[in-house]
DNA sequence: CACAACAAACAGACCGTTCGGTCTTTTTGT
DNA sequence: ACAAAAAGACCGAACGGTCTGTTTGTTGTG
C-alpha cells in the first residue's frame, strides 16, 4: 500500500483525486450506495417491504456499517427521498431540455413525460412514499418541501414555454397540473389495464391537451436555461 | 350476504319471541364484523398496519374467531376487497341516481364523484389495495375483475346520458377515464396541496370536462334503472 | 521517516418486540 | 350428545435497534 506524504490542511475538499481512498471518499460512497439501494428496495418490495435487511442486501453492506451512518429506518428514508429528488430534478432538466430543441406538440409531451417518469423507476418509488406519507408525518413534510419547490419551478417554465389557445379554458399551468394527476392515477391503473388502454388514454389526453394550448414559438433557447436548478 | 330471518321448521322450540341468535346468524355476524373492521383498518392504517391484531381488535372479536373464520391474512384481505366493491356498486348507484333527478352539468359531476367516492373512506381502502396489489398477484387478479366490471357498467351509463360537443375532441367514454384518473392522482396529492388548491383544481377540471360534452337531455328516466345492479 | 495513538468506518452477534398462524380449551346452538 | 363457534395461550420467524469487537485511515511526536 502507497502511504500519501502531504499533510493536507484540516477540513479541505479531498480535491476528488486522492490516490487512495480517503475516509470522506468511502463515507461518501457506502452513504450513497445505501442510498441508492434503498431507492431500489423501495421500487422493488414497496414502502412496508423495505427493511434494513433488503437495504443491506442489496448495497452488498454490512448490517453495521448501516448503523453508523444512519440512525434510524425512518432517518434513511427521508433522506432517500432527498436522494430522489435530486434525481427527479435531473430527469426532468433532461426531458424539458430535450423539449426545447425537439420543438414537441402535446403528444410528444405527453408521451416524454409518460416515458421518462411516470412509467420509471422513479415514479414507482415517488407512489411509495406518496402513499406511506399518509400516516407518517415527516415523511409527508419532506415530500411537501418537494412538491413545492417542484411546482415553482413547473411553473415558471411552463408560463414561459407555452400559452392557451383562443378556445381555450383553461391556463397551460393548471392543464400541466391536471396533466400530473391523470398519468400519476394512470400509472395506479396501467397494471390492470388491457393491453392498448394505455396508448389510447395517453393519446385521448394528448388531444385533449392539445385543443387547449400550444407551444410558444421558440423565441430564444437563453431562456429556458434560467428553469434549471 | 342476505340477512335470513329463519323461517324454521325443524325444532318445535322456535320461540318467535326468543332473540336467541341462531349458528348462521352468529356465523354471517362476526363475519361481516371482521370484513367491515378489516376495510376500515385499511383506511386508517394501511395495507401493511392493517394485521390481525389490529382487525380483532377494531372488531372487538377474538383472535380464534378470525382464524375460525378465515384461514390466512391475505385471504381475509380478498374477501374485504370483494366486500369493498359491493359498497362501490352501492354508493356508484347512488350518485347515478342523484344526477338523474337533479339534471347536473359538469360541475356537479365532477364534485358529487369527488365528495362521494375519492374523497372518502372508500377511495383510501380502494388506493391502498391497488398499490398493495402491485406485489400481490392475486390481489391483482381480484381488483382487475372488480374494475373490469365497473367499467362496463360505467360505459354503458355513459354513453347513454352524455354526448359530445361538436367541438369536442374525446368521446365521453374516455372523458369520463380521464375523470376518474385526475381524481384519483388529485386525491393522492390532496393531503400535499395548500388550502384552496384543490376546489380550483376540481373546478378547471370541471370546466374542461364541461367544454368538451354535455348531458344528453333526460329522454326516459327508465332507462336509468338499468344501470344500477 | 517511523510508529504509536486516535478516530472513523465497518462487521456481525445479540435483544426485546411484534407478526401470522396453530394449538387446546371453553362456550353456545341444535 | 354432538358440532359449530369462540377464546386465548403458544410458537417460530422476522423486524428494528443496540452492543461489542475489528479493520482502516489520519495525525501527533520522536
Amino acid at each position: 500500500m502507497t502511504r500519501k506524504p502531504a499533510p493536507k490542511k484540516k477540513k479541505p475538499k479531498p480535491a476528488a483525486r486522492a490516490p487512495r481512498r480517503s475516509q470522506a471518499e468511502r463515507r461518501d460512497e457506502t452513504r450513497t450506495r445505501i442510498l441508492d439501494a434503498t431507492l431500489h428496495c423501495l421500487a422493488i418490495h414497496g414502502y412496508a417491504g423495505t427493511g434494513v435487511a433488503q437495504v443491506v442486501a442489496q448495497a452488498r453492506v454490512s448490517r453495521g456499517a448501516w448503523a453508523h451512518h444512519f440512525p434510524s429506518m425512518n432517518a434513511l428514508i427521508l433522506e432517500a427521498a432527498q436522494h430522489l429528488m435530486a434525481r427527479v430534478y435531473e430527469r426532468l432538466g433532461a426531458v424539458l431540455r430535450e423539449l426545447v430543441q425537439a420543438d414537441g406538440d402535446a403528444h410528444r409531451l405527453v408521451l416524454a413525460v409518460w416515458r421518462e417518469f411516470f412509467a420509471s423507476e422513479v415514479n414507482e418509488v415517488y407512489l411509495e412514499l406518496l402513499v406511506a406519507s399518509r400516516r407518517e408525518p415527516g415523511l409527508a413534510e419532506k415530500l411537501k418541501q418537494l412538491s413545492f419547490t417542484l411546482e415553482r419551478n413547473l411553473d415558471a417554465v411552463t408560463s414561459q414555454r407555452f400559452e392557451p389557445l383562443p378556445s381555450a379554458v383553461t391556463e397551460p399551468i393548471e392543464l400541466l397540473l391536471l396533466t400530473r394527476w391523470v398519468l400519476r392515477g394512470l400509472a395506479l391503473d396501467a397494471p390492470l389495464m388491457p393491453e392498448g388502454h394505455l396508448d389510447r388514454a395517453l393519446a385521448a389526453w394528448a388531444r385533449l391537451l392539445g385543443s387547449q394550448m400550444r407551444s410558444k414559438s421558440a423565441t430564444s433557447a437563453k431562456d429556458s436555461a434560467a428553469a434549471r436548478q
